[in-house]
DNA sequence: TTATTATTCACCCTTTGAGGTGAATATCGA
DNA sequence: TCGATATTCACCTCAAAGGGTGAATAATAA
């Protein structure tokens, strides 16, 4: 039911704030894959690599499933619609201003009829 | 001319990642705010919440301006772009992705006429 | 001029991330 | 059984985040 805390976007946003990490995402978007499989276009070590998928599966970006001595991993887009969701409320809500801000300097324009600054009431 | 390098996308993301800095520029987007006020709410110290202004400003989440004493910080959406573009495309790509191996799996049924589990292909 | 207000600077402390190395564990293949 | 492969565990180092306190700076107000 998708109960998306606080703490859980905080996980999710710092988990894509590696690029790194959101190299191995985009890989992993493309199709599941093995960890020496991701670690191979990195030059950091194996071990490294095993960290950063830790954290991805943390902040639940990514599922792990064992098939032997294999760990084959999956990319999980579900935390991604709360990020997605708070960076388009924020833009919304700024975007909604400054249009507000335009019809109200529109208005003072006719009401007027002198030029104003768009910047000066901001 | 909006080159936005990778270093910039880490950046944003983790300026991001933190509750205190979601909440000051969910108040800026509603319009600018001098240090002190958005520092308000907080329980934490004025000099916290200066520290992380200046986060906000690194990632250029926000801008600010000199007026006296007083330091008048507003909001610029613009990073928030790369970081949206960044996400919906990873959804994108799974989505397709799950898409075509479902038009696969019908394909199969049809030609086969079998029933299949849509995991084991992953 | 002198308080007061607004904000930052200079430190301190603790936690955590990001990288490394070497050993341990578990499974596959011969 | 035994060597090779896949992955993690335990430990180390360094840098930076996030919090704090007290002093410094700059501008307003009395």
């Amino acid at each position: 039911m998708i109960a998306a805390k606080v703490a859980d976007l905080d996980q999710t946003l710092m988990a894509l704030a590696d690029p790194t990490r959101r190299a191995i995402l985009q890989r992993l978007s493309q199709g599941e894959a093995r960890v020496t499989e991701l670690a191979d276009p990195f030059s950091i070590s194996l071990n490294s690599v095993s960290k950063h998928i830790r954290i991805l599966e943390r902040a639940q970006l990514v599922q792990r499933r064992r098939l032997g001595r294999e760990h084959i991993l999956s990319f999980n887009s579900q935390p991604l619609n709360a990020a997605s969701i708070w960076i388009e409320t924020q833009r919304a809500n700024w975007t909604a201003r400054l249009e507000a801000l335009d019809r109200l300097l529109q208005t003072q324009d006719r009401t007027a009829g002198k030029q104003s600054n768009q910047k000066e009431m901001l």
